[in-house]
RNA sequence: GGGAGCUUAGCUCAGCUGGUUCAGAGCACCUGCCUUACAAGCAGGGGGUCACUGGUUCGAAUCCAGUAGUUCCCA
């Protein structure tokens, strides 16, 4: 069989995705085994590919294959969400742009052309997963606007509205005027922005004199109803009970007392707008101001600002300026720096507004969900989330979870024509609750008429966990009870509340039960400048292009390679070209294997014998270790395991070992033993780098059909051989002892060498001579009681190592080396000889720390002896 | 304004309940080598007052307090 010389990605990667998708080895059925459970985060449907998405969905898949080579029945399940607010202002464009306004169009009309753009845009990132390996059982692809997941959304909606926890309210909310929709707290951006402050004269009615204020939104004067200084402030005692003319419409109002007000801010006088902004909004509450609505929903002024009808909010402001300068109420103008709420969606500046909508309430409903993240019932990776977690949590307010679009679930509230409402799934049900309330029975559905307003869409991903396996609609069905809890989530923290916090509400309200039992948060991906990859910036390289350059396995192992749980990645080309570099490793070490020619009739040398028995042990520590870090969730460091196993264990000593020489073929014994320990290695990496794994794994030995290595077990954890590892390392040492020797001396490798070897207490075991003999390129090998004249020498611990080298050697080079030698390990004697005769040291610490240092100084005692002695000899 | 975290090599980060796997890894850098699978490689090497100050302790990168810088979250 020909083995190309180079790996080609591209073609091998298409061919074993479409043997693993065509044999449905992703697919998942409830079974008898363990299940193991990851729900996809749900891309934007229109969404594409970007940086964030490949490591967030690289460690998911490398955590679900993993689970399926070790028994457990694995199941990713992925979908797409419908992003309520960015998609319908996609489509809003794109309508747009064909001069097609959104509000010529009925309700029915506008959903279908969003429709078809889902179905156009909606499949893409999900094929782009593909791409990337990801094993996910496309079966169960699922959106959060299908039907299971739709109708389970409307139920639980009138679910909480039946148990009173769903309620409307007239409450002031973040308004985005580009969308004209309410937006939750979380969808608010503060950015600071470098404003002006503003100072207003007011004047006082009927008297002369003025009041002055400073506002940064001068435009607002003409929603004011009052003026607002603090009790305590002297400064305006004779203000009490008098009133004050609101600039350019000459409105008069009150001038009331709060504590609220800052004395030190401004001029300690503050007016208040008790429509437009929050504290205002609070303020005229406690003083039952009138409010006065002076926008239009999509930010220009309404009549009842009386000035500027129908202009823009930030034409207004610019216009009212000269106007206020002009009517001589304009005092100064400062310099000003300020927080302003953008829209997360359209980041148009948002706008607190007075509007009806509907809250669910949390105060109860978080409680188990705090508790169980407090208690690690529900693990977060890294743990320093549960900080951020419960300070939100515990500063929970009521989420309002209308939005006034029409992309998403209707709300199922419908209105009578009275004016009261019903809360039902269905519209029929809907008039049968209408003709008990108003004991009417010949109401028609048309005589109801359906809230317009859609939900969040996090109400309905919120429920993701529960949906995908219709655990809403039918809470005992066979795959709910299989598949749920999951066991994994892998997130960004950047919507830790929006998505996580709320999935574990929901979860216990409609399972009892934690929706997951490891919440393992990524960072976020950003450019080696540390600024996130942004479109703007154009800092973000296409995933896709990377994949066609590196190969999937050389991105997934370049993301990986650098990637802490929790810290940020500094995405630089240099990592997938570092993996697709490794990938050129492995490919290569196949190659070597490959290409031996196989003997039946020779021995098996004893060298290669050691080092598979060596190699073996290895094996089995690397088990563990890998065991220990995926249960920690460092996946990262993981990968680095694998890593430096591959490429110095494996390649540098074991196939160094076993290599027969030049053009000579290979015992069949140590041939089948490599393979074997190969084959072994590859599961280990197949999680990582599913596909060189794979096509290295088909051609190592011969497979049937429909055999794979994603279907493999890895090796199990088993005991190991600590003290051969540890031997193996004094034989490693020897061997680079010999390799500098070489390479001080400018010896060639192809001349042979010969050692001596005086054996001390440690450092050395003949067992491992042959490995010496081989790896060292040695004629002989002999063991002395007495140093040797006339060579180069080195020591591993307290055994002396030496090359005879006639005429090479310089013994003053030696000498000098010795000496350097001798007074590291002297004063490393006297450091340990301290801490022994601190009287307080040996009698407070632990006796096996006492013991270790004992140790430490009998090891340095001899091993200063062993110099002495090599130093007295060259003497 | 409130809260949380971070500060260890040029960069990105490990370092668990204080004590030989305590000063580490990968990358980058430097020096040799086209040695027979691999120059996308191999063999070596340099490089850190563990932010600062004090405290606890026989012993501190590790625990405590304060200071500075920095990031994030919330308002």
């Amino acid at each position: 069989m020909e083995i190309p010389s180079k790996y080609t990605p591209a073609e091998i990667e298409e061919k074993w995705y479409k043997y693993w998708t065509e044999r449905r080895f992703f697919h998942s059925v409830p079974d008898d085994r363990e299940p193991y459970t990851i729900v996809i985060p749900p891309p934007n449907v229109t969404g594409v590919l970007h940086m964030g998405h490949m490591l967030n969905n690289t460690i998911q898949d490398i955590l679900v294959r993993r689970a399926r080579m070790t028994g457990k029945n694995a199941c990713w399940v992925p979908g797409t969400d419908h992003a309520s607010i960015a998609t319908e202002a996609k489509v809003v464009n794109k309508l747009k742009e064909e001069g097609i306004d959104k509000y010529d169009l009925t309700r029915q009309e506008f959903l279908e052309h969003a429709w078809n753009w889902t179905h156009k845009h909606g499949g893409i990132i999900l094929e782009q997963l593909k791409k990337l390996g990801a094993s996910c059982d496309w079966d169960r692809t699922a959106f959060t606007m299908d039907e299971a997941r739709s109708e389970s959304v409307i139920k639980v909606f009138v679910d909480l509205y039946n148990k009173g926890l769903i309620y409307r309210g007239v409450r002031m909310v973040h308004w985005d005027p580009a969308a004209k929709t309410a937006l939750s707290d979380e969808e608010v951006i503060y950015k600071e922005l470098k404003s002006k402050l503003y100072y207003l004269k007011y004047k006082i009615d009927g008297e002369d004199g003025f009041v002055t204020i400073a506002t940064t939104r001068p435009e607002t004067i003409l929603g004011d109803t009052a003026v607002c200084v603090n009790p305590a402030d002297e400064r305006f005692a004779h203000l009490k009970g008098k009133r004050v003319l609101v600039p350019l419409v000459n409105r008069s109002i009150p001038i009331i007392e709060d504590d609220y007000v800052d004395m030190e801010f401004g001029t300690g006088c503050l007016k208040i707008t008790p429509a437009h902004d929050i504290n205002d909004y609070e303020i005229g509450m406690r003083h039952n101001l009138p409010s006065i609505d002076i926008f239009n929903d999509d930010g220009t002024l309404s009549k009842d600002a009386e000035l500027f009808v129908g202009e823009d909010r930030f034409d207004v402001r610019d216009k009212i300026i000269p106007e206020l300068e002009k009517a001589g109420n304009m005092a100064k103008i400062e310099d000003y720096t300020n927080k302003v709420g953008f829209s997360e969606r359209t980041d148009a500046i948002i706008e607190p507004k007075l509007s009806a909508q509907w809250f669910l309430k949390m105060e109860e409903l978080v409680k188990p969900a705090l508790e169980n993240v407090m208690n690690d019932t529900i693990s977060f990776h890294p743990p320093k989330f549960k900080n951020t977690y419960r300070h939100w949590m515990n500063n929970i307010k009521d989420w309002c979870i209308s939005r006034q679009l029409w992309w998403g679930h209707q709300i199922p509230v419908y209105y009578l024509p009275q004016g009261d409402f019903v809360c039902a799934e269905t519209a029929e049900k809907a008039l049968e609750l209408a003709k008990e309330k108003t004991g009417n029975t010949n109401l028609t559905i048309a005589d109801l008429r359906q809230d317009e307003d859609a939900l969040d869409t996090w109400f309905s991903s919120w429920l993701w966990p529960i949906s995908v396996f219709d655990g809403i609609r039918f809470p005992e069905n066979e795959e709910i009870k299989y598949y749920y809890p999951t066991s994994d989530l892998v997130t960004a923290p950047d919507i830790i509340f929006f998505w996580v916090a709320r999935m574990i509400i929901a979860g216990y309200e409609y399972r009892d039960e934690l929706p997951f039992k490891n919440v393992y948060f990524t960072g976020m991906v950003r450019d080696t400048q540390r600024r996130k990859m942004s479109k703007s910036l154009g800092n973000s390289p296409d995933p896709l292009d990377l994949i066609a350059k590196y190969g999937a396995d050389g991105v997934r192992v370049g993301m990986l390679l650098c990637s802490p749980a929790g810290g940020d990645l500094l995405f630089d080309e240099n990592l997938p070209q570092q993996g697709a570099g490794f990938v050129t490793k492995i490919w290569n070490a196949f190659r070597l294997v490959k290409n031996w020619e196989v003997a039946e009739n020779i021995e098996q040398p004893e060298h290669s014998k050691l080092a598979i028995e060596w190699f073996r042990n290895k094996l089995h520590q690397v088990v563990e270790t890998l065991d220990e870090q995926f249960n920690q969730f460092r996946i990262s460091e993981a990968l680095m395991t694998i890593y430096t196993t591959v490429r110095d264990e494996f390649s540098g000593w074991l196939l160094e070992v076993v290599k027969p020489p030049y053009q000579q073929p290979i015992d069949a014994k140590t041939y089948n033993e490599t393979v074997d320990l190969f084959d072994q290695l590859l599961r280990l990496m197949h999680p990582f780098m599913p596909f060189v794994t794979e096509e290295i794994w088909q051609l190592l030995k011969n497979r049937e059909d429909g055999e794979s290595i994603m279907m493999c077990q890895l090796p199990p954890v088993e005991s190991y051989n600590s003290e051969m590892l540890a031997a193996f390392e004094n034989v490693k040492e020897a061997i680079s002892g010999i390799r500098n020797i070489r390479k001080d001396k400018n010896i060639p490798n192809k001349d042979t060498l010969e050692l001596c070897i005086q054996q001390g207490d440690k450092g050395f075991e003949p067992q491992f001579n042959s490995v010496i003999i081989k790896m060292a390129h040695l004629s002989s090998l002999e063991m002395v009681t007495d140093e040797v004249q006339g060579a180069a020498s080195f020591r591993v611990k307290s055994t002396n190592f030496y090359v005879p080298l006639e005429g090479f050697i310089d013994v003053e080079e030696e000498l000098k080396k010795l000496e350097e030698e001798l007074k590291y390990t002297k004063g490393f004697l006297n450091s340990v000889m301290k801490k022994l005769s601190n009287e307080r040291f040996v009698n407070n610490a632990p006796e096996a720390v006492v013991a270790k240092e004992k140790a430490k100084q009998s090891d340095a005692e001899a091993k200063i002896k062993v110099l002495e002695e090599r130093i007295a000899g060259l003497k």
